[in-house]
DNA sequence: CACTTGACCTGTCCGC
DNA sequence: TGCGGACAGGTCAAGT
């Protein structure tokens, strides 16, 4: 579910939210969602104050005050949903999707000194936190491997190009998913661009041509930038950090579009499997 | 090494 | 309505 752009939204409502609060306690039911010891969380997670929430790639970091992480990764279905005093008031525009929580999806729950409460909430139990010091996080292998963050002022269109030679004889929908390759791009935004750009998911990538590269790296810019902006992509799970939905799939010209005209040609837009995944294309627009 | 496939889970939808 | 199978936005381990 959540690609850069909805993780990215996330964030940026945890850090109105959530800057400054006190962790007063936390519950969580399996293992596999928070799989910490009591003793290090009793030690460096209650009592702990939040001081930043950061992102790289899918990822999300809550900084604490005792100089330990939670890093979390919400993988297809995970939410984090804050409940207390909205910072937006009664006018925000994106409908709620969440109800009264925890639910039966709720993994996580981190109650603060004031008595609001953060919700991880996973319906596929893909999705994982765990406490780590700070200064630890940069070594996860995760961390280590992955590629540029794409919207990154300084990331240029040329190093954008380079990066692909390391996947040089696969497709091209297969290395833009490839974490290590570009950072944040999942399979909405992988065919959104390759949309955008004209270039069929199943071209290898030592075909693509020099301009072609130009001008994905230009739209996948774009289209990830729009996405940011309209709040990410709710197809079926995807929640801000408020439990509303984002809007951009009122936006999507070829994702989950199957049997519609292309908003080009007009021709009727097509889905199969490239890469393992469901993919959506243009057959008139993007041809092998 | 480069690349592809299956596994991890639960829920939903579609065809019989 | 019930049931089996396919499928779902991400990543890894294991396979070729």
């Amino acid at each position: 579910m959540p690609e850069l752009p909805e993780v990215e939204t996330v964030r940026r409502g945890l850090h109105e939210l959530i800057i400054d609060r006190a962790i007063k306690s936390v519950h969580h039911d399996t293992p596999k969602s928070f799989p910490n010891a009591v003793a290090d969380v009793q030690e460096f997670l209650i009592g702990a104050s939040i001081t930043d929430v950061r992102r790289r790639a899918k990822v999300l970091m809550i900084d604490l005050s005792t100089a330990y992480t939670v890093v979390i990764h919400l993988k297809m279905t995970g939410q984090l949903v804050y409940r207390g005093e909205s910072v937006f008031g009664a006018g925000h525009p994106n409908e709620s999707l969440t109800g009264e929580l925890p639910d039966r999806s709720t993994r996580v729950t981190l109650e603060f000194a004031d008595g609001s409460r953060l919700f991880f909430n996973d319906q596929r139990k893909f999705g994982w936190m765990k406490l780590m010091p700070t200064l630890e996080v940069p070594n996860i292998d995760f961390m280590k491997k992955v590629g540029p963050e794409p919207l990154e002022a300084e990331f240029t269109a040329n190093e954008f190009a380079a990066r692909f030679a390391r996947r040089a004889k696969t497709s091209i929908k297969a290395a833009i998913l490839d974490q290590t390759v570009i950072a944040g791009v999942g399979n909405i935004y992988a065919d959104e661009s390759l949309w955008a750009a004209k270039i069929h998911p199943k071209r290898l990538v030592n075909t693509i041509t020099p301009n072609e590269f130009e001008t994905l790296y230009t739209e996948l810019r774009a289209v990830m930038n729009l996405a940011i902006q309209k709040g990410g992509s709710t197809d079926k799970n995807y929640v801000n950090a408020e439990g509303k939905r984002g809007s951009y799939m009122d936006f999507a010209r070829v994702f989950r579009r199957e049997g519609l005209a292309c908003p080009r040609c007009e021709t009727e837009i097509i889905k199969f499997k490239a890469a393992g995944r469901g993919t959506h294309i243009c057959p008139h627009c993007q041809v092998l």
